[in-house]
DNA sequence: CGGTTTTGACCGGCGC
DNA sequence: GCGCCGGTCAAAACCG
């Protein structure tokens, strides 16, 4: 690939100029319009991300919704034992995301992980310290035992554990109720407020497509449910 | 050096 | 009382 291959003509770049101030030439006009189209077209996109992303969680609170129901109606069993037999069935409309419950305090997390990853890592934008290990009888799997770093300030603690019939399902139950923000939405609440006082107008669309990005690409989640948006949409279109 | 993880020991509840 | 089991403690190891 060369420099004509790229549109670019180092001939004729302003730079070359024995005036020291750049002027604007019909090649950087042409250039800085692909620019607008270009950020225009990532502007739509970013929209239509949001969209399967609200979509998503649309669906999520649907699926937790007749998570509740099926648990309530089967409220004879213990709760405890409510999780790895209903996982086979959770499993099959879990597919990529996550699922919640809650009873008397305690939060359960469903999350679908590559299961030949072995960590029993769940990101939920708290900060954790690991304080016990224990392989119980029920699942060869070891329970971890997690705390908030926050704690004795914060009674909240979790456990986690692998599904004994899907190592690829991770179940999280956490006990109790932070008393205290969560680290992630703290830091992206500040950084909203920067922006907020920034009074950039001009520079309103680079500040917020690179907030953004930066947000979203150091999300996993956000990560996992764009990959599968994308899918969906190249297997509904059968586009490229 | 301070915070986190690991891991064996210990404790308390429960069923027999 | 005894054994089993889940949960927690705490010292040592590890890590940035």
């Amino acid at each position: 690939m060369d420099e004509t291959s790229l549109g670019i003509d180092l001939n004729v770049s302003p730079y070359y100029k024995t005036d020291d101030t750049p002027q604007m030439n019909d090649d950087m006009a042409g250039e800085l319009n692909q620019m607008r189209l270009k950020n225009k077209k990532l502007r739509e996109m970013i929209t239509v991300v949001l969209e399967n992303s609200n979509s998503l969680q649309n669906h999520v609170n649907k699926l937790m919704q007749e998570h509740d129901s099926f648990a309530s109606n089967t409220n004879k069993r213990k709760f405890s034992q409510c999780d790895d037999r209903n996982s086979s069935e959770s499993r099959k409309s879990l597919h990529q995301e996550s699922l919640k419950s809650r009873n008397d305090g305690v939060t359960k997390v469903y999350r679908r992980t590559d299961p030949s990853d072995k960590s029993m890592i769940i990101k939920d934008g708290y900060q954790w310290r690991k304080y016990g290990q224990k392989v119980t009888r029920d699942n060869p799997c070891p329970r971890a035992y997690y705390k908030c770093s926050f704690a004795p300030s914060c009674p909240v603690k979790k456990k986690v554990q692998r599904s004994v019939d899907d190592e690829g399902l991770l179940v999280a139950i956490y006990d109790g109720e932070h008393n205290h923000e969560n680290v992630e939405s703290e830091h992206k609440v500040a950084s909203y407020e920067r922006f907020k006082s920034s009074k950039e107008v001009g520079r309103f669309d680079a500040i917020f497509v690179e907030q953004m990005a930066n947000s979203l690409r150091k999300n996993p989640d956000f990560i996992e449910e764009l990959a599968v948006a994308i899918s969906s949409k190249i297997l509904e279109h059968d586009v490229f």
